[in-house]
DNA sequence: GCGACAG
DNA sequence: ATCTTGTCGC
């Protein structure tokens, strides 16, 4: 698949993306946080899922998938190296999540579909993108007072929110990935806040993806 | 042509 | 993303 060919399938998929929500109808009760990393090298791509009971943001699953790496890093194309690995870990899952957070960003992409809204797309069920930097647009104004919050723009449309989620601490970039509004992507991200500046499902998927602390003594707990 | 560029 | 300890600041 050369970019060119990489390239077309995103302006199809980018047609399919819907900002249109339904969570405000129907609450979330199970939400979903998933991380992708490397190991060998980058020869192995290992994708984290994880799923956590709303609003108690309690942790009560997760699943991690390693397969062979198929393709490099190149900006703008992420989603073709990371989903082969999501979707291998999203099918482990006892059930699926109503709402699913994805490291990286939604429609705020040159194509205007990042991993969120591919992942979004292929397993049909609401996406949000969660980045911890920029791709694309631009913003400004963005105060260094905890909650500041800067609409992301290109080409006067709006991408996304710049949120800064915690005193001192770089802004996220928060997007619809699929079946979420903007404004309801950057309140979901909110109300699964817990004191750091990660949302927790990011969180624990970032956790579970890189077998850290905070989740070594969550197993010992639990078994 | 030059700079930017998720993870 | 990953290689990696201590350390500066609130």
């Amino acid at each position: 698949m050369d970019l060119a060919s990489l390239r077309a399938k995103q302006l199809e998929l980018a047609s399919s993306v819907s900002r249109a929500d339904r969570l405000d109808v129907d609450p979330p009760r199970l939400i979903g946080g998933a991380d992708v990393g490397f190991e060998q090298g980058g020869e192995v791509t290992r994708a984290a899922m994880v799923l956590l009971k709303y609003p108690s943001l309690e942790l009560v699953e997760y699943r991690v998938a390693r397969i062979a790496t198929t393709m490099p890093y190149i900006p703008g194309f992420l989603s073709f190296r990371e989903y082969p690995a999501l979707l291998a870990a999203w099918e482990q899952l006892s059930q699926p999540p109503d709402l699913l957070f994805v490291d990286g960003h939604g429609i705020s992409h040159p194509r205007r579909v990042g991993v969120a809204s591919h992942f979004g797309l292929l397993v049909d069920v609401p996406t949000i993108g969660v980045a911890k930097k920029r791709l694309c647009g631009q913003y400004e104004g963005l105060s260094d007072a905890p909650g500041a919050t800067a609409p992301l723009m290109d080409k006067g449309e709006q991408l996304g929110w710049v949120w800064r989620s915690k005193k001192r601490c770089n802004p996220l970039f928060i997007s619809t990935g699929h079946r979420v509004s903007a404004d309801s992507a950057l309140a979901w991200v909110q109300r699964c806040m817990a004191g750091y500046r990660l949302p927790e499902p990011t969180r624990w998927a970032d956790a579970v993806a890189s077998g850290r602390l905070a989740f070594t003594r969550w197993q010992e707990n639990n078994r």
